[in-house]
DNA sequence: AAGATTATGAGGTACGTAAATCAGAAATTT
DNA sequence: AAATTTCTGATTTACGTACCTCATAATCTT
């Protein structure tokens, strides 16, 4: 049978009340004897019954989850899965807030997670911008006690405990990489639109892409890239002018949103279409896909996201370990082949 | 606060026996008071809460793996995974035993199931061999009222619950996909080397390649298929052949296990290297990846089946829902750029 | 050494559900 | 109408842990 607080109690012979206050962290018990239960702890091999604890404590774990309220498909599938959670909470006892803060709005954010410092749920999950008003107070945050998680753009360490998301470096890399041996040597001009770089994200994956293109393909001529401001219509608008500029044109990289404008522009394009690769499967990228507009599609998975950071800030919650290749997020390549 | 089993009883004018026969479909109860306490579960929403079920009936979820004893480093990672879920067993309530068999042999996977059945656990995973005998004997598993789970290989429907693994026909089209585009309009031969064709998911993955490879590169030479009974040394030995008879050969894929051959095989290779696609990250693909020996691989994430059939096993145990979404496993490609 | 302080023990209740018993009500059969 | 059978209610115990109170033992102060 699996051992209980009972077994350590007899184990080391003492109370169970003298048990309850080690395993619970209450004051009271002389080092000597907290060392003796723990000892037997480690002997009989007690593991405590979270569910049980959890029932006991009626625990259920408050969560936040602070998301822009952008209206890319991404975002919006973040804030779905956030949803989706938020019903499961019976199941998980879990009570999951969704907070939607405006877009690229460092003030907004910061007011959001004064908020949050106010009144300290047991764990928050933010989409962070790496400015030093958001560190300080996710350093506050994490000071009172609460797990945090930076959500797919991440802070430095101290602000957090966990990152839930994929490095950006090995995703623009990936892109580069795809690009150079798709383009099986041919010559010509590669164009790349951000969303902004003053995004940490979309720098990195800028970085590794040209990068690993650099390295592949050395005699393709990649143009200065452009910012769209995730803006679809702006992504149009600068896919045409670069059509235009530049007819030896052979590949397209969009690392930041807005693909219903790369969609739009590849599919009026005439001759020989070139090269596409962006980030993030929707069901507007899914179908470019499959309709050969597009050629492949880095993505990072919402639901696993947002499912990944709910079991890490559970886990911090109750300071227990985490099963770190479980919560890696992966680069996911989709051709139309492997799509899900 | 969330309702519990008292506020059925209230809610629907009976006792708390009655709401308990209702909920575990315990004989004793009239249709229409079975159907005024289903309303009122309805009305109020309940939802079990699935700890404070299990901890009343301190029930552990008995669960069976039978997996082949392969020492290729897939099945190794598969009994690995096994092995480290037994572990946690005392924090998630599962009691799972690793059961080996012979690979490829029907008979040792019939008598271990024989055993099963004789003393059926609350669930079972298998690597099943689509085989009549194999295939009666789950469904008297499944009759028995055990979960069933395929892992990796599949079976007809009626065997099983769930499948736990990859689509082995899209596995195939996107190696073809990929060995296509990187050839990049090169033309010579392609070599395709399987494990056995008498296993149903190399099948489905030849199907695919050779499908894919010849809409994209039509000009490509597909050698017939080899044979290698996943054994590193045939595979070698079957590469040596390909390359002497075939000077031009431009393309390898290798469909099933022995990686060890295909490795070895390729570092010896003078002159221009063949493009190589293979299955299955290990330490040993990951660095032939990382040193450009092969292009691509393909992966299925043995931990996460491992993990999404202990999942789905606890829930058709208990009769709830799956996630579908959390428990389909994808088809990873790994290129240099985006290994984990 | 008396008093103050800190450790520990003993015992209980609570969490939400499962499962059992036994008594009594209602429906069905004879 | 009586005897059976089938439902239903009321109540209790158990699961493993958390957390509370009260009493007493051990240790430290002055």
């Amino acid at each position: 049978m699996k051992p209980t607080v009972h077994d350590i109690a007899r184990e080391a012979g003492v109370s169970l009340a003298t048990v309850d206050r080690v395993l619970n962290r209450r004051p009271g018990v002389r080092a000597a004897t907290r060392e003796r239960v723990e000892a037997a702890i480690d002997r009989i091999g007690f593991v405590r019954d979270v569910a049980a604890a959890n029932l006991a404590k009626s625990r259920t774990y408050a969560l936040a989850f602070v998301i822009p309220e952008s209206d890319n498909s991404f975002m919006q599938a973040l804030r779905d899965e956030v949803a989706a959670a938020r019903l499961r909470g019976a199941l998980e006892r879990t009570d999951i807030t969704l907070i939607a803060v405006p877009a690229f709005d460092e003030a907004g954010l910061a007011q959001a997670l004064d908020a949050l410092i106010a009144n300290p749920p047991a764990g928050v999950a933010v989409v962070a911008i790496d400015a030093p008003a958001i560190q300080s107070r996710m350093e506050r945050l994490r000071d009172a006690g609460v797990a945090v998680v930076t959500l797919v753009s991440d802070l430095a360490a101290s602000g957090r405990d966990h990152f839930t998301g994929i490095d950006n470096l090995a995703a623009g890399r990936t892109a580069g990489s795809l690009m150079g041996r798709f383009l099986g040597g041919r010559t010509g001009a590669v164009a790349v639109i951000a969303g902004s770089l003053r995004l940490g994200d979309h720098r990195d994956r800028l970085a590794g892409f040209a990068e690993r293109l650099g390295q592949i393909a050395p005699d393709v001529r990649l143009l200065d890239v452009m910012e769209s401001q995730d803006d679809p219509a702006r992504v149009k608008s600068l896919l045409t002018s670069a059509f235009r500029d530049h007819p030896d044109l052979i590949g397209v990289y969009n690392l930041g949103a807005g693909n219903r404008g790369l969609v739009a522009s590849l599919s009026q394009t005439t001759g020989e279409r070139p090269l596409a690769i962006a980030h993030e499967l929707s069901p507007l990228t899914r179908k470019a896909l499959e309709d050969g507009l597009i050629d492949a599609i880095l993505n990072q998975d919402p639901g696993h996201e947002i499912r990944s950071a709910i079991r890490v800030l559970k886990a911090r919650a109750d300071g227990l370990p985490v099963i770190a290749a479980q919560e890696r997020i992966r680069i996911d390549i989709f051709l139309k082949d492997n799509l899900p």
